[in-house]
DNA sequence: GATGAATGAGAATTCATTCAT
DNA sequence: GATGAATGAATTCTCATTCAT
């Protein structure tokens, strides 16, 4: 009966030196839902496929989360603070304002690069949340806007950053190139690029598109 | 229109002096369902729901589409012939590269912004594509990514773009931001921008982020 | 796979003599689902259990219903529209209250008797209601409680029926007395009460215990 | 109340202090099991929820029965226990039938109505129970309607009970009339009634209705 | 073309129960 | 006794698709 289970199958360590192999599973949870979320996107995911990859019964997967929407705010929540962490990183090293957007930007990038998959499903599954999760991750996306605008504003007004363009359209433009920077690595042939080219990359180009 | 289900649909025209109302129903259908699939992604739309919006049976969709996947082509079809269209409009300019890229970057984000919804389906759904049309699919976007890449080559030869930044990291920071245009608009309150209020801006950052 | 649909396929059915077969599974869908919550209660009815009885796969019964919540409900409002009737066909009579409370009790017992099942089921699952069904529900219940006791008060101020028993009591022993004459022709082996038997008994006893 | 809950039954606790704390978890146990399933029904209760009120875990609860079937009968035969205690009581009255009858309907009226919950479940979940539980708790709703049967017919043969209705007619509308008390406090608002109230009356119009 | 009942597969979720620690 | 992870089966419900009419 059952599909073999015997997880006491063991036999070989007569006491019991590690008391593992149970608990971890959250983090593997956590990563086979991220991993199959960012490839066929939230709504394509069943929690069946992430039951599989775990190795546990689908049944099982509940008792790490309530329910597939908890699961996701839950990959979206970890991503936000990760995020929320860099910028605050950033405000430490008290820069003028469009040396702090350049430097939000590199690290930001970086992070993208770093955690493709969690990115993806940050700007992409946020909308498959409902009521007061989708209120919070949504206002997650604007306090990372709001952010970005305000070093723009603060850089336009030192002079730094361009006058000639709306500040609104230089924001959204500099959070596409972030955002857009998850699909930069992707084509595989031809020579990899590392990480540090295409932050180098994103910053110039950002820096020369937005400098006075 | 609303609602009704096309109440005068019965016995008075014999011939048929509305071959129109086919049309309208295949239209309608392509439209409907563009606009739930922009919404909630390709998986999260169900049949269902595109015929109570065209005002059919689940069941009579069936007479325009053989099945879900083939409407998701026809939609991403549709799209790219027009997008082709309008390179195809750039080159019969005979423009030199660089001048070349900027237009092309011009209309396509006028494009975008005219088919926000055709085009966010367009980058987002085509992962729910398989064998064959799926295929035929990232050839499109292949294209699309082969051809600004020759213009940005073409651009560096001609010493109009910079040459410090290696084509391919230019090509996907472009496509980047076209297609990152169709998040622009999105925000309401405040002010609105026009689509050229955009296209100027795209244009004129991507042209100095790019210029050598 | 794709294609095919071959829709000149028909061929074989030149007229067709019966065209049944088809719709009336509704009633067979209420009348198993019935007699299933009669005998083990909403709660432990299965859907499953339904679409075995009636003969089509769990699936298809959602074209009868939309959840298994609204299924009970239409069982309920059934019963509840039934007893309805019945209370407006005793008004008509125009009765002394007395009068009118006997014959209301005489064929609401008639009608429980008959419909034992939809009864039980009336008296019992409400309470898995939920929501505006629930509360609907519950006024159901509501009025027929005010009915009979507006009838009691009416019999307590003509001096027919007694007052020495405040006649909230007196409406829930009547209720009572309603209600549980589902129950007693349960038990089998012995000889059978007809109908007739039964509420005649209901009658006597009621009228006895409230006559003044 | 309380009444026997054999408290004398394991082995006579030898030492230790707090071996209330383990008592109390299992009467905890019981008085949540009976709350939650006299609100939703037996099937509709879960024993998550169970545990979450007792304050364990849902595993836990194996210690203090075996299955939920088990819980279900052990709450079953404490009321029945507790019933059949008040049969013996008024046996011991040596009281003539009538007269016994309504001691018995007004004993058991004062249980119901103190016992609510516990009767309600009696009344209406032994239906969930299988094999020789179900056998057994049938049997002690035989054996009550039995007493109650015998006492009646020997009313009848000492003419203290009227004779033109048939005597299970009788029984059936007495055990109804008991039966259904436990639901005449429910509408709150308005002035209370006191148990005192409610057994004076039932026993006042079962006795009117049965007196010959 | 349109209908609508039916299919069959699969989705998320719940639940009683077990068991090593 | 208590924990909590895991099981395995069942449950409600959804969905793309088919097809006779």
């Amino acid at each position: 009966m059952g599909a073999s289970k015997t997880p006491s199958d063991r036999s070989t360590p007569p006491q019991s030196p590690r008391k593992q192999e149970r608990r971890n599973r959250d983090n593997s949870v956590m990563k086979e839902a991220i991993a199959i979320m960012a490839e066929k996107g939230y709504a394509a995911t069943s929690i069946q496929e992430v039951a599989d990859r775990v190795g546990v019964l689908k049944g099982s997967l509940y008792h790490y989360f309530n329910s597939k929407e908890e699961l996701l705010f839950r990959i979206l929540e970890e991503s936000y603070l990760q995020m929320n962490a860099i910028e605050a990183e950033v405000d430490e090293l008290e820069l003028p304002p469009f040396d702090a957007l350049l430097e939000q930007i590199r690290r930001s990038s970086v992070w993208f690069l770093q955690n493709q998959e969690r990115a993806h499903i940050f700007f992409t599954e946020t909308k498959h949340l409902t009521d007061d999760r989708l209120t919070q991750a949504r206002e997650w996306g604007r306090a990372f806007e709001r952010r970005l605008s305000s070093l723009i504003v603060a850089g336009q007004e030192a002079g730094s950053i361009r006058s000639d363009v709306d500040q609104r359209l230089l924001t959204r433009f500099t959070i596409g190139a972030i955002n857009n920077i998850r699909f930069w690595p992707s084509r595989p042939g031809g020579k990899q690029f590392t990480v540090d080219d295409l932050t180098d990359g994103v910053v110039l180009l950002v820096g020369d598109a937005l400098k006075s």
